[in-house]
DNA sequence: CTGAAAGCGCTTACAG
DNA sequence: CTGAAAGCGCTTACAG
């Protein structure tokens, strides 16, 4: 028999299908004394609205996707659940899925999430192989905002937004220089990805500026290569100082660090970036670049929604703003 | 004009909707010729498949809600993350959410996949209110499975799978005990919680079984947590070792013993639970009884996609086997 | 304020 | 191997 429809709630009720609907849809147009009959026979009948079919007779609006490169990474996740309760907090259904930096998962994820009907995307994409992803959101037609990693340079079509990383590279340069450093390196990120680039290119110019050589240690953005690095700073690399190319490096190098009798905020001093909740709580305390992520997060649903229900398409390029919190890793115990 | 339909990748081709339907379907009874036709006019006009659309007329088979509460803890994140990539890789769609152990926000997330048409469910639930939220699914008859924490005592109706935490709890004190500790507490935990209790049990056992008087200092799962109960080891309770409710508070035992200037692993022995990603990155490397967590999860998407696909229900109870994972927190530096 | 009819984009028997 | 028709559960004009 499956689930009770419209029909048989208006059968029970007494009324036409038309006016079940109407009830649905909080319609003025329906006397107080039929919206309670027709309640109470939905409650009888335990009916449950088909959105599926709503939506195939109306316009297609409410079902937004996020798709994110590595959901297993704080940063991302705090980002996630961020966009994710706020679309939800504004009636929106969203669904998120994981491409774990696969190019071809995220292609298969793209398009399940096409046939789905989805309004509207926000993506933090996988790098490589953009044309599979980004083309068949072209070729759809749907709303999708690129987010924290720019990899379509269609931002004409794919807005793109993302905290400020180069202004953070600064900060976090500037500041250690201050505190008296002057062999600093930059630690973690791989050659060719932009944020990479981004990230490293205010910790260069501000070397530059104070014509201080540079030292980049590339690397993985994970605590396990932190770890390694903290042991070549021990080993061959004469530094006082780091910038990391976020804080899982930043977290490994101080572990790295304690596990060779070495304290970090006194024989070196360090600052990571992104300001994942875990900084405040490590010790000692990790320096980082505070990017706000779960306002940019918010302000990233807000705009997509802006986008479907108002047509007010984002503007191609926003930096948010960032700023740099002092903790003991590069302030001194 | 919208998105092109059945029916003008029909006409473009010159055959009716039926057969375009049924090349959709793979279905062998359309001729190689007519099927290369039907594809490329698909190719031509951009035609998506409307899934939505497709389902209304046939079985609504295919997609599988993940309800989540608290989905920035890693323990968590591993699990969902499993789940989804399991149940993508096997076809079905995955809409995954964060309750962020907010019972009103899990009894809305509940309402609106039963909405959108889910077929079955996999809960982690928030602690309260059970009814609110399991009542749904039971009076729309979808098909849940209640992991990780059992909230609903309707077991027969939502079947419960977790690791055996109980074991845990008994193979981590006996560890502890074996290694010479012996005035162990257990930290963290709420009262009143299933997990809290289970995780207890086995400890409580095993000290009782060595005539130890046990040691509860409660609290929330936290880093935060921890690094507080760490000041209390120092400077109040008379302790040797710790089992940790999770690896949270045991990472946040070590960042606090660290910030008095003791080390985990000389000055005490440590052992967590569910051995995230982070404790064999962390300094000391953290003991943890680990849950297997990523197989649970393929587990429990194969157990669900077997009982909508072939209708067979799991069992009301599963306890998955755990193993300790000695490191340096526990063994000694 | 309420009802009868058409239609959303598919699939599913049923003919041929 | 292909086509014409009915139907999935809703919403949407349009009458009344």
């Amino acid at each position: 028999m499956g689930r009770p429809t419209i029909i048989d709630v208006a059968r029970a009720a007494g009324v036409s299908k038309s006016t079940v609907s109407l009830v649905l849809q909080n319609s003025p147009s329906v006397s107080d004394r039929t919206r309670e009959d027709v309640r109470r026979a939905m409650a009888e009948l335990g009916y449950v609205y088909n959105r599926a079919a709503a939506n195939l007779r109306s316009a297609q609006i409410g079902l937004i996707g996020l798709v994110i490169n590595d959901l297993k990474n704080p940063f991302f996740t705090e980002f996630a659940t961020a966009v994710q309760m706020a679309i939800s907090e504004a009636g929106y259904a969203a669904v998120v899925a994981n491409t774990d930096e696969d190019p071809a998962l995220q292609a298969r994820t793209i398009a399940a999430m096409i046939e789905h009907g989805v309004s509207g995307l926000i993506i933090s994409p996988v790098y490589g192989d953009e044309e599979a992803s980004f083309g068949q959101l072209e070729r759809a037609g749907i709303a999708a905002m690129q987010v924290l990693r720019r990899v379509s340079p269609r931002t004409d079509l794919f807005p793109f937004a993302s905290p400020d990383y180069a202004a953070g590279g600064r900060l976090a340069a500037e500041h250690l220089i201050a505190t008296g450093a002057r062999r600093i390196a930059f630690v973690g990120g791989i050659e060719g990805r932009s944020v990479t680039a981004e990230r490293q290119s205010g910790y260069l110019e501000v070397l530059a500026a104070h014509g201080i050589e540079p030292l980049l240690v590339q690397g993985r953005p994970t605590r396990a290569f932190g770890r390694e690095a903290a042991g070549r700073f021990i080993d061959e690399l004469d530094c006082d100082a780091a910038v990391c190319f976020n804080d899982l490096v930043a977290l490994g190098v101080i572990s790295g660090f304690a596990s060779r009798g070495r304290v970090v905020g006194r024989d070196f001093r360090l600052v990571g970036f992104d300001d994942i909740e875990e900084a405040a709580q490590s010790y000692p305390p990790l320096s980082s670049v505070q990017c706000g992520i779960a306002e940019f997060g918010q302000d990233m649903a807000a705009r997509l929604m802006a986008w479907l229900s108002e047509g007010a398409k984002p503007v191609p390029d926003t930096r948010s703003p960032v700023k740099l919190i002092v903790r003991a890793s590069s302030a001194g115990l």
